[in-house]
DNA sequence: TTGTCATTTCGGAAAATCTCGTTATGATCG
DNA sequence: CGATCATAACGAGATTTTCCGAAATGACAA
């Protein structure tokens, strides 16, 4: 994905925001059962409910992060979770300084 | 100005361009008469003419992109120049780098 | 001063984005 | 299977952004 494709969805504050908060999710999401945030992720709901928008709008925008690159999936039984891709978000912040 | 402000700003193929039109002037630029392009800058008409846009939006942009703190104005006469800020735009990829 | 040229500001139409509610899909459980 | 739950996809109204043309500003030159 161009680095213009990716600033835009980085051009967004609650996308930004699940962006940063995935850094240290035990910080700002309460677990689900026997799932390690840091290891497996955030599912939907949990970012929707930080968020204060509905789950349909924090799925779209989960999506456009992931499509990005910035992020990866995994399904366990019926939620979905989500993480950072560290390496990805790295690469794309060194594109950024050499770019600028 | 705030990451996600600068982001907004740059979140736009022309204003991304133009910031990097402004690496290298001289590739990009036919200079004016006895103007150093790297030391003085460009002028709006030059970037509305290479955008090839008017000179009113490429005006705006320029605008946007010194509000962000990305680019400096110098006027001369009735030319007013504007060129990278280096110090800002490294400062603002390495808040990215850690924000991010 | 008057005229001209480069730039900025203003107002608006078209396009894109945001965010929602609703519907569809996929998975689990009884 | 049928019911339920989490998520994704769809469609739409509200808001924002894009980019323009016209009018205003500021500087120089005659």
């Amino acid at each position: 994905m161009a680095t213009i494709d990716v600033l835009k969805v980085l051009a967004s504050e609650p996308r930004l925001r699940i962006l940063q908060w995935l850094k240290e999710p035990n910080r700002h999401f309460s677990p689900h059962d026997g799932v390690d945030m840091i290891e497996i992720g955030v599912c939907v709901s949990q970012v929707a409910q930080k968020l204060d928008m509905t789950q349909s709008t924090a799925s779209q925008y989960l999506t456009m992060l992931l499509r990005a690159g910035l992020l990866t999936t995994e399904r366990i039984g019926k939620y979905t979770y989500y993480k950072r891709n560290e390496v990805a978000i790295a690469r794309f912040a060194e594109a950024m300084a050499k770019e600028l």
